[in-house]
DNA sequence: AGCTCGTGTGAAAACGTTTACGTTCCGCGC
DNA sequence: GCGCGGAACGTAAACGTTTTCACACGAGCT
């Protein structure tokens, strides 16, 4: 097909152990046929051919990340913090999205192989069965909000704990004695950490007993609904915080198609601050995820990891902070807070 | 590093074009050997290096995708689209995003070489010229939104003309008379396009000297400040129709502050319907323009040329269509409206 | 019996690089 | 005059596949 390595030789009269020294600045070439090769390379549009390069280079300057359904600002977020860090480094960025099962996330795990520097996952499938079975060994792997607890893989995770208990201290602070939670998929690591956050957090008020955990499933209508069935309860919730701002913002049309008034009879509270966040009315008080920020950090992590393999010592499992948003829908002055 | 076909090879006691040919279901192994060879395969995890394959094959099962900054719902989804298409084709994606200049882009482009079956470009910088310098000529390409109009070139766009068209009419029929229009980013293909369906619906209108054009960068900051001039405006507009979503809401934060009703003393519309935009007070009228639809047509046509090198029939440029989603900022019953 | 054909298999070439190792050449010191 | 060292460059191996070709073998036909 295309012009190679060959054509720049033959053209410039010189072997292809020099066309790929002078390109790749090697030394070993006068400055003068380096000039001349390069001139060569330019008029002929040369452009190696990486998967040539990658198979003896062995190094193929791509990361993959595999993510579960794109769906949502979370995931926009993350792949531009992930996109942003890697190009910073000259590296690109191999997308597999969306498994909608273990088999097909294997798949995609296994097509990654020999393409790949370096995979971010961040799947509900990464457990460390699945992991153990599909992962090649040598391949430098960051764990992204996974609940696998194993120190044999790096790991970055969102202080969804947290976050959680800030939040659920802060209403507390605000005055709200019963405070319902909307939960979210129950096989979801961030839901448990975050329900986990808010349970200590009424504990250690003692409130223990005053739990109130709502199913949810992080739509809007599940915020909805869940908002019926707070506004149903006796005594009812003074406070309903969801467990991600779609459905806090399910539930404030709940509340404001029952008349019911927000901050005043019900404070609400999401988690994620996604950017729709700041304009539903009233605007929403949540916890802001620094997802970009999640996502640069991963991929810092995981060129440390590509550039010494020998990992002599696995850093620890880092957490990125999050931060508490205060806005009009409970009460209080409008601040961010931020928490490491 | 790993385990390779000839590893495999070795354990099966066969030879290496065996292994292929079984593992690839090429048929000319017996279904015994071939079940053996399986097995090995499976018990040494063996899998194939995609760069040796890819170097031998000239296919790389990969599409690229050059996109600007991924900033905001609009990459996000566009991301979407592409990953659901290409996945459901077993493809990966190589993304490479925010290219501050032109040098930058040519160097994601000419990176992208070999390691990708056809190109998904949507960039600023991406003029004719630009394609001509940088893309190997063998490589497909589909153009997103691009005002290159060159017919060597496959392009898919968004009927901006049209969308914008019908929201003007639909402002009109409504009674408004003083429409303004706030701009986005000058260079920008989509924003032309948009400025171009308002001005000819007004023209044919007979109100082609009503037009007015303040200026806007696609920011909300910049629909603020577009709004406060529309304000002082004397007469004042009866409708502000927004180049995009996020200006039409800073817009609407302009007018609130002002205490002027909307949708009453002045309507407001956008365009894109980002998912904010049906949270904002008053739900915003805006036309939606199907993202994720347009990112697997792009994909679906960059499949069609790859399979089809001949392209004996270069098909004609394609319009992906708009819909017109009524809601209370303008006044008018709920309802979406779809354009072709 | 001899020929052809099909079928399963292996050897080896090819893909386009990088790089270890030779080779040549020249200058220099003895 | 001779050996030596280093610089510039070329040769060829290597990376891990796929695929073409050749080969061996048996079955079926004349």
């Amino acid at each position: 097909m295309s012009v190679t390595i060959k054509d720049v030789a033959r053209m410039a009269n010189v072997s292809v152990a020099s066309v790929s020294r002078a390109l790749n600045g090697h030394g070993g070439v006068t400055a003068e046929t380096q000039k001349r090769i390069r001139e060569v390379a330019a008029r002929l549009r040369y452009v190696p051919h990486n998967a040539a390069r990658s198979l003896i280079t062995r190094r193929t300057q791509t990361i993959g990340a595999l993510l579960p359904d794109l769906h949502g600002a979370f995931f926009s977020e993350l792949i531009r913090g992930i996109d942003l860090a890697a190009r910073a480094r000259g590296l690109y960025m191999l997308v597999s999205s969306s498994h909608g099962d273990a088999t097909e996330a294997a798949i995609a795990l296994r097509a990654m192989q020999g393409r790949v520097d370096g995979l971010l996952v961040m799947s509900p499938h990464a457990d460390e069965v699945f992991l153990d079975e599909n992962l090649p060994i040598v391949l430098p792997t960051v764990l992204i909000n996974s609940h696998v607890r194993s120190d044999r893989h790096a790991a970055l995770d969102v202080d969804d704990y947290g976050g959680a208990r800030t939040m659920t201290e802060h209403l507390l602070g605000l005055g709200r004695k019963r405070i319902a939670f909307i939960a979210g998929p129950e096989v979801n690591h961030d839901v448990q950490e975050r329900c986990r956050g808010y349970r200590e957090a009424l504990a250690a008020a003692g409130l223990a007993d005053r739990a109130i955990v709502l199913p949810g499933d992080f739509t809007e209508e599940s915020g909805y609904h869940a908002g019926k069935q707070a506004l149903a309860m006796v005594p009812r919730p003074d406070a309903i915080f969801a467990a991600n701002d779609m459905m806090a913002i399910g539930c404030l049309s709940a509340l404001s198609e029952a008349k019911v008034r927000t901050p005043e009879d019900i404070a609400v509270a999401g988690f994620d601050d996604i950017p729709m966040a700041r304009y539903v009315t009233p605007p929403l008080t949540t916890v802001r995820v620094r997802i970009a920020e999640l996502g640069e950090a991963a991929l810092e992590r995981l060129v440390r990891m590509i550039e010494a393999p020998d990992d002599a010592a696995p850093e620890p499992r880092t957490v990125v902070g999050t931060e508490l948003v205060v806005r009009a829908s409970c009460g209080g002055n409008d601040a961010v807070r931020r928490r490491a």
